[in-house]
DNA sequence: CCTCCACTAGAACGAACGCTCTATCCAGGA
DNA sequence: TCCTGGATAGAGCGTTCGTTCTAGTGGAGG
């Protein structure tokens, strides 16, 4: 059945996933992954020949989308820009203490540890980061600013909130990121 | 000889502190330790009988100070906040291009890999990232902000020090940081 | 009914992991 | 001179790593 194949690789690449973003690239065995997705050893490697890196590429992609589903989300949730990133660290705070405190961004700890070293992924990763970007880039245009300094400000946007995530993840707490809400919105309110 | 006792430990802890911020945690074996810091295995567990916890909790220390070194340095360029700060990332950004985009953060990689499973390793990690907030949160004070601007302010001057240097090291660009460096002293801008 | 092939299943490989253990070295005090 | 104890040295423990390999399963097409 095709739904059952799907259904295995789909179910890999989750637990692989979840796991890259809550133990890192390293901290996560093939064995693991091939028990957490109830998929064996031989799955695993069936539909990925290259490996434990191709396999975490695609987990990358996977956390990829799921980013930016939230991005998406939370920067729908009002037309102000700085009501909408507002929204987005509220969304990620939410989710932060929910998965009590264990799932930060599904990618940073992977990307980590692979720069330099794992060309694939490293692809992967910087793709991710591509996207994010643009997909806060779009919004701050449609918002009426200008070219320049949306794409400028939908980096930092992106950068700042990585490291409040982090900060909140670290400290247990979800301030860090409530904090950089309000610090963006009052960035972004300086460009009007 | 005391110093060669001491000479001894303190390679061992350069040695992992350095292994540390490439490779991250997991990605880090006591055996690379002790062959690039030029000692043995069994002086290793003489100097840190916890094992590989407690040695990465000195190692995360020796990272603390390393960067608060450099956030001093950097503080220490101007007497106007905002100018300072961009003094940060400029330093930020020349070490990382020396490196060839190796050297990032010397803890968050470890940091991630650990929270919520290494509480030693954590807890010197939260006295790091407390430690570099209080740096910057005293070059504001003494600059004149109010004391919760000045708290608050420099959680988000670490955090997105933190993510812009993730970015940069990436993107394999100083750009990130140069462009958090501008964002950030615009931000200082406002509160005066 | 047989063939075919995508897929499942897991034993086995060499290497590396963190850590324990014993043995040796050597400077300083009795 | 002998003793003590911090420091060095590395063989070896059991486990797990990523990967390879062969064998088996089951549904679709002729």
């Amino acid at each position: 059945m095709k739904t059952t194949t799907t259904g295995t690789r789909e179910r890999i690449v989750r637990a692989t996933s979840r796991l890259l973003q809550r133990q890192g690239y390293e901290g996560t065995g093939i064995k693991q992954i091939s028990r957490e997705a109830e998929a064996t050893l031989g799955s695993v490697y069936h539909f990925f020949p290259g490996g434990k890196q191709e396999l975490a590429a695609e987990a990358i992609r996977h956390g990829d989308q799921e980013f930016a589903g939230l991005l998406r989300e939370g920067l729908g949730a009002s037309p102000d820009p700085a009501e909408a990133i507002t929204a987005c660290t509220r969304l990620l705070a939410e989710a932060l203490r929910a998965s009590e405190w264990q799932d930060g961004c599904p990618i940073t700890s992977t990307a980590l540890e692979t720069v330099g070293r794992a060309p694939v992924i490293e692809q992967a990763v910087v793709a991710a980061f591509a996207n994010w970007r643009a997909i806060v880039e779009e919004k701050l245009r449609a918002s009426g600013l200008g070219a320049d300094d949306a794409r400028e400000l939908a980096a930092t946007v992106i950068n700042t909130l990585e490291g409040a995530e982090l900060a909140a993840q670290i400290a247990r707490s979800e301030e860090p990121l409530h904090l950089t809400g309000r610090h963006l919105a009052r960035l972004i309110g300086t460009y009007r």
